[in-house]
RNA sequence: CGGGAAGUGGCUCAACUUGGUAGAGCACCUGGUUUGGGACCAGGUGGUUGCAGGUUCAAAUCCUGUCUUCCCGACCA
């Protein structure tokens, strides 16, 4: 593309409405703009990048054999209530109604979809395995959209779905697409983790998460520093550390700790370190009230309470609740003669004499015991934390934050069952197909590329993903050599299939050096008056070094840079 | 959904406290001087101050409502 009269701009502020590096760089560099809270308008340079994005994962789908098909955003309500999703995507969803009150959800993702599309063709166990997938809109209500293209409510997603007849031919097909999904994200130069995760409201068997590495992840990834352990904090499982302790349990102790509510403060009033204490959380658990206990220091864990009590739903209870359970003000809370389930995290079973709330209103006992109060569940509901131990080989935990960008479950037959898709075996007898699910963020991949990838002056693009490859730097448009020369390297590009930028513009050449660091092409050609003896310059973004080349070998060098990437 | 902040030319902001013709920088147009890292001079275009009401002789400014955006939290495949 020539810049010289053609949509093409940059901005020197900061946007006052983006709140991340990459969002302000893209906006500033002319790619992406919001319209409404989550909804980007991608402009021509940044259309470019997604679409290079795509093409890499289209690749490298295709080499798994999987076949592309295209879907409707359009879909109607009664297919999620068959699957039983309604609920658990609930506010998430995007609801429209047609002219004859008939309802819609915008697709938040396709799982049933390909399911229904899937029975068109599997009859008999000699139709499977093969896997389908596409690059479509999904649509998610989010509660608060945040760093521009990371968390938006409307996105394009790659989302592959593969089909098996068992739980073997699953683990095939899985390893395939996440083989392609490593080489897709090692193509497109991502820093990322897999790390094991929920299986959330898509179900099933197992679910493993990309994560690209960025202190704005709203992910937070448990990694080990001697193992390949990694998964993400909300399955990390926490082992219990043996502990030596001699203490012999004492009666426990009715006192006074008035006005201190919240951990810190009874800490600080008993003088006693955050891990003598228990604290109790009352949990709103589907409606009814539990309560949780950890360690002062601990948190609690949400995903692991919801699986131990095989909840759908779990929220912290509101004060009203609080209060009427325990019969005494928020931050009072104790496990003794309460009559709600209550649940211990495997942790408490290694303490002694600690502190917990007396359901009474400026007091808490001192010196309790497990054996002083009714527990229905021990179990591990708490969060893991840096310098915990390894659960997986003894090391020390570290956290590391990750945006997700892609996402690979084994989904069994949770979809087929609930809209019949089956086939017969060598047996004549029925069976659900097993399917698994896969997708990726391109909107996020982007992001995550410039989150890693930038410097004071803007974005640097990794060559596969840049919009253009080259920029030439025509320093005088008003030289007849130097536009000769220009266009001539511009052409010959194109010829080879090179994509390449030429800045035409009358503009001074700080101007189209900034814009060209801004918009993060990788290799620039400067044309300016070194042509006189027959030379121009080569910058690449990721460098300072700036080169002379002869014109007659520029597209040599280019070839060259561009091959040695690959 | 709870708490906080903010909406003023295409972009970033000022004027609001204390009501009195809406202003700057960037961008854009014209002319001139410049021309290798976001030039300078002169002149210009562009705004019913988010929207609706109210108070007032007079509202960007005060009041009420409403919408939108952002931040913290809740929620989140």
């Amino acid at each position: 593309m020539k810049l010289n009269n053609n949509f093409f701009y940059t901005l020197r502020e900061n946007a006052k409405d983006e709140d991340s590096i990459s969002s302000n760089l893209l906006v500033r560099s002319g790619m992406i703009k919001k319209i409404a809270s989550g909804v980007y308008i991608f402009m021509p340079l940044g259309y470019k990048v997604l679409k290079n994005i795509e093409k890499i994962i289209r690749e490298e789908m295709n080499k798994t054999g999987a076949l592309e098909l295209y879907m409707s955003n359009i879909l109607p309500t009664e297919v999620f209530e068959k699957s039983g999703r309604l609920n658990s995507f609930g506010s998430s969803l995007f609801k429209l109604n047609d002219r004859f009150d008939k309802k819609y959800v915008l697709g938040p993702t396709h799982e049933e979809f390909f399911a229904m599309a899937s029975s068109m063709y599997v009859k008999s166990y000699k139709d499977l395995p093969f896997s389908l997938y596409q690059f479509q809109n999904k649509f998610r209500d989010e509660a608060r959209p945040r760093y521009g293209l990371i968390r938006v409510r409307e996105f394009i997603m790659k989302d592959a779905y593969s089909f098996d007849a068992d739980l073997e031919g699953l683990d095939r097909s899985y390893q395939k697409m996440f083989d392609a999904y490593k080489a897709s994200f090692d193509r497109m130069g991502i820093d990322y983790k897999i790390v094991k995760a929920d299986t959330g409201a898509m179900g099933g068997l197992l679910s493993e998460e990309f994560q690209a590495i960025s202190d704005i992840g709203e992910d937070i990834l448990v990694l080990c520093d001697s193992c390949s352990f990694a998964s993400n904090i909300e399955v990390s499982e926490c082992v219990v550390e043996e502990v030596v302790n001699n203490e012999e349990p004492l009666e426990k102790e009715l006192i006074e700790t008035k006005n201190a509510k919240t951990i810190e403060e009874v800490s600080v009033f008993l003088n006693e370190d955050k891990s003598k204490f228990v604290k109790t959380l009352i949990y709103d658990v589907d409606g009814k009230p539990h309560a949780c206990l950890v360690r002062g220091d601990d948190e609690v864990n949400e995903t692991k309470l919801r699986k131990l009590l095989n909840a759908n739903e779990v929220t912290l209870a509101s004060n009203e609740v609080v209060e009427s359970v325990t019969n005494a003000k928020v931050g009072f809370a104790g496990p003794i003669e309460l009559n709600i389930p209550v649940i211990v995290d495997k942790r408490i079973t290694t303490m002694t004499n600690f502190v917990v709330g007396a359901n009474k209103t400026d007091y808490h006992y001192k010196n309790v015991n497990l054996k002083d109060f009714n527990h229905d569940f021990i179990s591990d509901i708490r969060n893991i934390k840096e310098g915990d131990i390894c659960p997986q080989c003894g090391g020390k935990i570290y956290f590391k934050k990750g945006i997700e960008i892609g996402n690979t479950f084994k989904l069994g037959t949770k979809y087929t069952e609930a809209l019949n898709v089956n086939y017969l075996d060598k047996n004549n007898v029925l069976h659900p197909v097993v399917m698994g699910s896969y997708g990726i963020g391109l909107g996020r991949c982007m992001a995550a590329l410039v989150e890693q990838n930038n410097d004071e002056k803007g974005v640097i693009w990794p060559l596969e993903i840049a919009p253009y490859k080259v920029g030439i730097v025509l320093i005088n448009s008003g030289d007849e050599k130097q536009v000769e020369v220009a266009e001539k390297i511009y052409n010959n590009l194109q010829k080879i299939g090179i994509e390449c930028l030429l800045d035409n513009r009358d503009e001074r050449a700080g101007v189209k050096f900034n814009d060209m660091d801004l918009i993060g092409i990788p290799i620039r050609i400067t044309v300016g008056n070194r042509i006189k003896d027959g030379l121009v310059e080569a910058k690449l973004r990721n460098s300072d070094t700036i080169r002379d080349i002869e014109v007659n070998n520029i597209i040599e060098y280019i070839k060259d840079v561009i091959e040695k990437d690959e």
